[in-house]
RNA sequence: UCCGCGAUAGCUCAACGGUGGAGCAUCCGGCUGUUAACCGGAGGGUUGUAGGUUCGAAUCCUACUCGCGGAGCCA
């Protein structure tokens, strides 16, 4: 067999000429004069036609003994446009040759529940849909590394394994870590994106993040990827102005380039174009009030739960930045607000159609004696803290950031129900493999 | 952890307390450029587990296991 190898996805520069397609048979069609295969690769699939009289090698005949659903082969034949749709070419084939017989693959072209297809996660993600919903996490990943690395930020890696616990309040994996006692997974990068922003001005961390807690809804992932950018001399105002435009570049990405994908996932894209600076942004006490006045009363001082960050972000068409909240439910880090002792200066954006909130973060202490009495307060191990309390001991400015969780972002770019569709091999509370 | 729902063929589901069915998948045959193709035939089950009620349980009751949705926690 003649070898010019060629992308499902580059088919249409070679209309005319003869090219070897691999890939995988995502269907297949016998019929008494035509057997049609429809080949995946990973870059698109493309319909492969045996005619009776054109196929070579006996490749008519062989067809429907050795081609199941799955399998591995390389066909041979004519890039040609499809008869019946423009726009659409195909591959009229005259051979094809195996490599790897697939038998009984256990993922029909039809319907399946959540919990089958997720514990063939390995095989599903061969499916159109995981593809498609993959495509775009690819694409808003790169989308984020492109917004820092263009904006003057540095990226720091964060370790993964440390000795305390960021927030202080969050469940931990916990780990023997050889003499030194117990080490926990990160649950955040944040306190380490505080020192890389003392050292470079402007950083971001990106990896994975693991939470211990016992959550085992649409929205939470126990290992999931977090993106922290941390910058010094900036208040919560340039946090919140920073947060907004990276939002609108990460949308404004995937609506360039995912089209296809937006498309196959059905997500209605008008939602998306509605993504426009400046977003909403109200505080915490008007909140409260919005609530009361949509008959959700919830008291001052008690935090959002995820039906009432739905119902206040309801009346907007894009994120809403929801600002200064009570002291006592925000982590011990967060600048108090000067006008208003009760609150601190953080901010959550919360994403429309009740994809609730995608990033939380706020402007943090810079004052030692302020940050020392949090400590104390909240109980937390203060010679765990003290690397951190150096930040402040040398050369303290003001410094805001903020943490965004890259599956929440990418389920509302895709309109998906569950969360654990967004990243490959999702770790929830019941399920650690494959 | 709490509340609600569920578990029946490989998969998706149906079956009044009275001999468990269909579609898809598989195998066999047919076939119009088919595209989740279509048509005919065949094989396929200890109804999640353990107990109980009953002449008789997939069906009613109890416990357990697993799953789904919601809450809390959060990104």
């Amino acid at each position: 067999m003649s070898e010019s190898r060629v992308e499902v996805r580059s088919l249409k520069d070679h209309v005319g000429r003869e090219v070897t397609v691999a890939g995988w048979c995502y269907n297949a069609r016998p019929q008494k004069r035509f057997k049609f295969l429809e080949l995946r690769d990973g870059t698109g699939t493309v319909q492969c036609v045996f005619g009776a009289e054109t196929s070579l090698n006996n490749s008519f005949e062989r067809f429907e003994e050795e081609i199941t659903q799955e399998s591995s082969l390389y066909v041979t034949g004519i890039v040609t446009k499809h008869p019946k749709h423009d726009d659409v070419f195909e591959l009229d084939a005259r051979d094809f040759r195996m490599e790897g017989r697939s038998e009984n693959y256990p993922i029909q072209p039809k319907e399946h529940g959540v919990d089958f297809l997720f514990s063939q996660r390995h095989l599903y993600l061969r499916s159109s849909r995981p593809h498609a919903i993959l495509r775009v996490r690819h694409r808003v990943v790169k989308a984020i590394r492109d917004y820092f690395d263009s904006h003057g930020f540095t990226l720091l890696d964060s370790p993964i394994l440390t000795a305390n616990a960021g927030e202080g309040t969050s469940t931990l994996f916990a780990t023997e870590y050889f003499d030194l006692g117990q080490a926990y997974l990160a649950q955040t990068g944040q306190l380490y994106g505080e020192a890389g922003c003392m050292a470079f001005g402007k950083v971001y961390t990106f990896g994975p993040t693991f939470r211990a807690e016992k959550s085992a809804t649409r929205r939470h992932l126990t290992e999931f990827w977090m993106v922290e950018p941390e910058v010094a001399f900036m208040d919560l105002e340039g946090n919140m102005s920073l947060a907004e435009d990276f939002i609108c570049y990460i949308v404004e990405c995937v609506l360039t380039d995912c089209r296809p994908e937006l498309e196959r996932l059905e997500r209605d894209i008008s939602k998306l174009e509605a993504v426009k600076k400046p977003f909403p942004r109200i505080t915490y006490s008007d909140a409260v009030e919005v609530l009361a006045q949509k008959g959700q009363p919830i008291p001052w001082g008690e935090d959002f739960g995820a039906p009432h960050e739905t119902a206040v972000s309801a009346d907007y068409d894009r994120p809403l930045i929801i600002t200064k909240y009570p002291e006592a439910v925000k982590a011990f880090y967060m600048k108090r607000d000067a006008d208003d002792p009760r609150v601190v200066l953080a901010m959550d954006v919360i994403a429309p159609e009740g994809y609730g909130e995608i990033i939380g973060g706020s402007q943090r202490e810079e004052n030692i004696d302020v940050l020392v009495h949090r400590i104390e307060h909240e109980k937390l191990p203060m010679e765990a803290f003290e690397w951190y309390l150096d930040l402040r001991r040398y050369g303290s400015v003001p410094h805001s950031g903020f943490g965004m969780g890259l599956e929440r972002m990418v389920a509302w770019m895709c309109g998906t129900q569950h969360i654990r569709e967004t990243i490959p091999f999702p770790r929830t509370i019941d399920r650690l493999r494959p």
